[in-house]
DNA sequence: GCATGATCATGC
DNA sequence: GCATGATCATGC
């Protein structure tokens, strides 16, 4: 046992006193005789129990009240460089549908419970239990800070405003920026949904959190002190990426490829266009770690001169192995779907000139997500009875299945037995067609 | 012209 | 070597 005499109601000597499990496990500080913990208990209040000595159970006042601070234990994953990344969102407090409606931002619950908070890092290790989760990172004293104030204020209010629409039920992480609305609870047929005020439509259990991007970036400016890579203060994110592209909407490729110094070097460069919107994301100073940090999906698309897309939209590939025993909620096109897509949009004239045409903020709504959910659940029945009749584009409105590969040997095993071309989920190029045309 | 199959280019 | 975003190619 250490001796801890921290001061309760100073955030710098709680601050103090946590830098002592820096390099160790929770288990080092714990009473031997305490045994039979929960592999899955919840790291944060343990920590509280056998560390800080303090039992504020589930309460919308903050952990350490007189301090006005909140605790939270967040897991990290090594990267093969040895630095680490956010393994995932960080759940900062359950979303009550009834009182959110009633609250401005500055007396919300939020604020109070969250804009000051001691994060610890752990890593995270399969199959380690939750005491022996070593503290790889001195704790950091957060503070909602100033320049990301704006964007979460905004968060909040988007979340809040569907909430106000009756619209609980349609809440998604893509909606937001830094602050989203996640999901919480077991998912699956089994899930207990919530009631929310303004709608009869039962809606999943959610809470604010911060986006993984976010946790990321506040990693990074923890561990290297370093300065933002900025969003001017006055400006919210949206307004801070529109204004970096105005200057170069309408302008041909040509044009672009000029004035950003950046030529194509072969006819067959495939991230040509993709790379000119990074080119313009990382002008003044700043750069895509934004949209990093945002959880936000870059997606350059070229339509011709009547609109239509030239191509569909795809996305991560999937295991026949394993989406037989996914859930749509884990899934990787789920969460894709999720997020919030930047697109940026190349057109071409009548003259057979590309220029780029127009950028916007896209996230997709909640019913077509519905039915991109409905092709996710058809695909996994199907690849159970045979992998290779997956749901084709005329199938649905919204999306399909097909190869992505290096080519047609590029395969993978099915539970059929045999061997079929790597796949993976698509967007219809009709649906982005039509999305491209409501922006 | 569209739907579907096949493949390329790049970064890690 | 592989995952991912993107594009090419072909048959109807």
């Amino acid at each position: 046992m250490v001796d801890l005499d921290y001061d309760p109601k100073s955030p710098e000597s709680i601050l103090l006193a946590a830098k002592k499990l820096t390099g160790k496990a929770l288990r080092y500080f714990m009473p031997s005789d305490v045994t039979n913990v929960a592999n899955k208990g919840d790291l944060g209040t343990l920590v509280e129990n056998y560390f800080f000595f303090i039992n504020p159970g589930n309460s919308p006042e903050p952990d350490f009240k007189e301090a006005n601070l909140e605790l939270k234990t967040t897991g990290l994953l090594k990267k093969a460089d040895g630095t680490y990344r956010a393994k995932e969102r960080l759940v900062l407090t359950m979303i009550n549908y009834e009182t959110l409606a009633e609250e401005t931002w500055l007396s919300s619950s939020f604020l109070k419970k969250c804009s000051s908070m001691l994060l610890l890092f752990y890593e995270y290790i399969k199959d380690v239990s939750v005491i022996d989760r070593k503290f790889v990172i001195d704790p950091l004293l957060y503070n909602l800070p100033e320049e990301d104030r704006a964007q979460i204020r905004r968060d909040w209010e988007t979340i809040q405003a569907k909430i106000r629409d009756g619209k609980a039920h349609e809440l998604s992480e893509g909606d937001t920026f830094y602050l989203g609305a996640c999901r919480k609870g077991s998912g699956g047929p089994n899930e207990k949904l919530r009631k929310q005020p303004f709608s009869d439509i039962p809606a999943k259990a959610r809470a604010f959190s911060f986006k993984q991007g976010y946790v990321d970036f506040i990693l990074a400016g923890h561990v290297s002190k370093l300065d933002s890579l900025g969003v001017a203060d006055a400006l919210t994110f949206e307004d801070a990426t529109k204004s970096k592209f105005a200057p170069f909407i309408g302008k041909s490729i040509e044009e672009l490829s000029r004035e950003l110094n950046s030529h194509k070097e072969s006819s067959m460069q495939k991230g040509f266009h993709r790379g000119l919107a990074e080119r313009i994301l990382s002008q003044n100073a700043s750069s895509v770690a934004e949209l990093v940090k945002a959880g936000i999906e870059l997606k350059t698309i070229r339509v011709n001169s009547k609109g239509r897309p030239n191509e569909a939209m795809s996305f991560p590939g999937f295991k026949f192995m394993d989406i037989i025993h996914e859930e749509w909620e884990e899934s990787s096109f789920a969460n894709k779907l999720e997020q919030k897509f930047l697109f940026v949009i190349y057109q071409e004239d009548n003259a057979g000139i590309e220029h780029l045409a127009k950028v916007a903020y896209w996230n997709m709504p909640y019913l077509d997500r519905e039915e991109a959910h409905r092709v996710w659940e058809d695909t996994k029945s199907r690849v159970k009875v045979d992998a290779k009749n997956l749901p084709k584009a005329s199938e649905s409105r919204v999306a399909h299945v097909r190869p992505k590969a290096k080519n047609a040997a590029d395969v993978l095993p099915t539970p059929q037995g045999d061997f079929h071309t790597k796949q993976c989920f698509w967007l219809n190029q009709n649906y982005i067609q039509e999305v491209i045309a409501s922006l």
